[in-house]
DNA sequence: GATGAAATCCGAGTCAC
DNA sequence: GTGACTCGGATTTCATC
């Protein structure tokens, strides 16, 4: 759909998608421009935000962050002022990985990572249940990871 | 955990989570060594597998990718089999950008992005349902995207 | 084993066209 | 958009601890 990129642009950001550590040299070459041309152009997939960060992906169990856990959550109240404190507060969260406010039996969805179950639990009960208006959680521990944050297709 | 990593090693796979464009001599600065130890700590981080890949985050919304759906699935029998055929067919979908299998109402969890609702009812009713073994979905549309993604804490 | 200084080489970034 | 130029950083070598 976006019209404002072209065939070169759309084949520089899946490369730089599937590795970010790409020389501006080895990305003209392989989208056959010049690297002129293919700075100017990386340039401003930075600039107008199509890129918005390149990123080293850290191995989570080299770093003591194995465990994967789901979390539904149901809030007390449906207000605006309700979600909106539970939002703020889980933002300070540094094990959650994805917050989601979704439609169905759950408000929101978490995505967490800590370094074993008993982390987890610890974590579940000091401070997941403690965040603003939490009425109940659904735990869902992940046996296996299937597919994880895999690259984005387009 | 990581007791082969030492404060330096930590600092710097903190520092490239967040910015993975880095330069070397950025980094050697930041993390107060010379140029060619950061460099060959760097390579160690790359070759033992701490850094995974580094990746460019590619702005969902700019490539018609807006539409984030979690889907919850569960299987007509619980055999080992059965997982696995799942399990490699979910993983050809190159709109799943996570596919988890857990313990609790739902054998696997799918985090799904695309363009719009529309696009996902299609692939819905084509692509999903007819995955082997699936007995039902359950669909959970992402109203709010609060925590997307966030770096790893360690 | 590790490091840092120095030397080489190559690419990033900028220029004119 | 390309090609050329310059300068700084990547990468290697080597001495050192």
């Amino acid at each position: 759909m976006p019209n404002d990129l072209d065939r070169i642009d759309l084949k520089m950001l899946r490369l730089l998608q599937n590795n970010g550590r790409l020389s501006n040299a080895e990305l003209a070459q392989l989208v056959d421009v010049s690297a002129a041309t293919c700075h100017r152009r990386t340039q401003r997939l930075f600039d107008d935000g199509y890129i918005k960060s390149v990123r080293a992906m850290v191995e989570p169990r080299k770093v003591d962050r194995g465990a994967l856990v789901m979390v539904g959550v149901v809030l007390d109240r449906s207000t605006p002022e309700s979600f909106d404190a539970f939002e703020k507060a889980v933002a300070k969260l540094n094990f959650v990985l994805d917050c989601n406010l979704v439609a169905g039996d759950f408000d929101y969805f978490l995505k967490i990572r800590v370094g074993d179950m008993a982390d987890f639990n610890r974590i579940h009960g000091t401070q997941l249940i403690a965040l603003p208006g939490v009425r109940q959680t659904r735990t869902f521990f992940v046996m296996k990871e299937v597919v994880d944050n895999a690259p984005l297709n387009f």
